[in-house]
RNA sequence: GCUCCGAUGGUGUAGUCCGGCCAAGCAUAUCGGCCUUUCGAGCCGACGACCCGGGUCCAAAUCCCGGUCGGAGCACCA
């Protein structure tokens, strides 16, 4: 199995399934997992992507067995190309590309399709040798001029890229087009299996003519159906912009689709790996569910996660009429085991609740400070009526005692939400629950990122 | 346009290869109820789907044909 990332950033969730996918499979009937970073094509390539894409897997728990990067095969590459241009299977075309292609639709060969292998190998070792410039030459492979599908039609193998390399300089000036290194890894490399978005079933058609040409034993090959991330900003080179620009802030902008982005949400590994486990291998194309994801990994992290009070849009509230207050409540309130907080906070003290709570209540309502009393709302005036739990019906509020901190929640949609946090709470790190609000990722005293509701 | 692929409730899926045990399972969402010092979690219940039309068959979500809709690819990206 293998997993090929082009390396042109940090994974993202779309790639995310691709990983967890051949990961699963592994795990489940034995094998070896390769990373094979494709990073053939040196005008796309962000050297960011060499360090962070391990990094990406390691954290969503892939295990891959080995690492092979592309661009340190160039030699294996060219020698397999010579190898087809011997055996006639290979030609190098130096049609304008307008012209190239203009044949190709009408199903004719070009002029360079039956020059002889030798001619071809020293056209293709000129390439190499910088005989021609970008855009003059190409190898191409030979398959079938009447395919109906014209995009089989011979196809390009290798093309001169001047373009520096981050890895090679300008050692190499030929690159292999994905379509010819994919098949001659998928072969070298031993792949028996290979799973992989439906958007390659022509490159699969495409990659087989190397397979046949060289007698080769196919792989399994399995497409997964496309999905499609409604909302979620996974392209690139619009991140790439973006963080440019300085409209985002990084790759793990919470605004992004990115693995970087979902982690410091707060969102646990595991949460893909069930997602995409559940999701399958269907050939059909579905559309994300936030909603689902955002359920399981609510599952996970729900029974072991503290809760906390914080208290968006404050208003100061005077409790009056009271004897000396404390609160002390759970950390989580089926699992007393997690230990408890508790806050003494004095007579008649000055406490925050949220407006969005405060100002929808009329005076002479009654309602409960959750874990500490009930009062009665005059004003910006809490007359204190009695710590016991007299009502259920009631409505119960959070609030955060004297000395709390601000703190500001950042959202995925890119609004955020700012108020006061419990002491406790500031000082905790990770994901914990803010009651009443939702699941946040306290990153430290003052921030915090929304993961889910 | 051409080539290929797909179609199960609001959403994500199981079942389709090898027709019957599917008057269609699960999850999520929604709505009720219980429980709970959170509008969280838990428990119980309800709601809700086999794209359409033909055919084969004792029997079709499942096989065949046609249609409709949707998707992917279409060449110096991966």
């Amino acid at each position: 199995m293998r997993m090929a990332p082009s390396p042109s950033g940090p994974l993202h969730i779309g790639h995310s399934r691709m990983a967890i996918l051949n990961d699963e499979y592994v795990k489940r009937y034995g094998g070896r997992l390769i990373l094979r970073i494709e990073d053939t094509n040196p005008a796309n390539i962000d050297p960011i992507a060499y360090e962070q894409i391990p990094r990406d897997l390691e954290w969503l728990g892939v295990n891959f067995s080995d690492l092979v990067i592309q661009s340190d095969r160039m030699e294996i590459y060219y020698s397999e190309a010579k190898k087809l241009i011997e055996a006639g299977h290979a030609y190098v075309c130096t049609c304008v590309p307008d012209e190239f292609k203009r044949l190709l639709l009408a199903g004719k060969a070009c002029p360079h399709r039956n020059s002889d292998p030798k001619e071809n190998s020293e056209k293709f070792s000129r390439m190499i040798n910088g005989g021609f410039k970008q855009g003059e030459a190409v190898l191409v492979i030979k398959t079938d001029l009447n395919h109906p599908n014209p995009s089989v039609r011979d196809w390009i193998a290798f093309r001169i890229s001047e373009a520096p390399h981050p890895r090679h300089g300008v050692r190499y000036r030929v690159y292999p087009m994905m379509n010819f290194s994919v098949a001659v890894d998928d072969h070298l490399l031993g792949l028996t299996h290979v799973i992989r978005g439906k958007d390659h079933i022509n490159n699969t058609e495409k990659q087989k003519y190397i397979f046949k040409y060289n007698s080769w034993k196919l792989p399994e090959y399995y497409h997964y159906g496309l999905v499609d991330f409604p909302g979620v900003i996974l392209k690139t080179s619009t991140i790439k912009k973006g963080i440019a620009n300085k409209q985002y802030t990084g790759w793990d902008d919470i605004r992004l689709g990115t693995i970087l982005a979902f982690r410091k949400r707060g969102f646990q590994p595991e949460t893909f790996r069930r997602y995409w486990v559940q999701s399958g291998m269907r050939e059909i194309d579905s559309e994300f569910s936030v909603e689902i994801f955002n359920s399981i990994n609510k599952d996970i992290i729900d029974g072991t996660t503290r809760r906390f009070f914080f208290v968006p849009d404050p208003v100061a509230v005077k409790i009056t009429g009271s004897g000396d207050l404390i609160s002390k409540a759970p950390y989580h309130p089926s699992k007393p085991e997690m230990g408890y907080k508790e806050y003494h906070i004095g007579r008649d003290p000055e406490v925050y609740i949220s407006g969005r709570d405060w100002n929808s209540l009329a005076d002479g309502t009654v309602l409960r400070l959750k874990d500490l009393c009930n009062v009665e709302k005059y004003g910006n005036i809490a007359k204190f009526k009695g710590v016991e739990m007299t009502d259920r019906k009631i409505r119960i509020v959070q609030w955060c005692p004297p000395g709390s901190g601000n703190f500001t929640v950042y959202h995925p949609d890119g609004n955020n939400d700012t108020g006061l946090i419990e002491p406790l709470a500031a000082s905790h790190r990770g994901v914990a629950q803010l009651e009443r609000y939702g699941y946040v990722n306290i990153a430290d005293s003052l921030t915090g990122y929304f993961t889910h509701p």
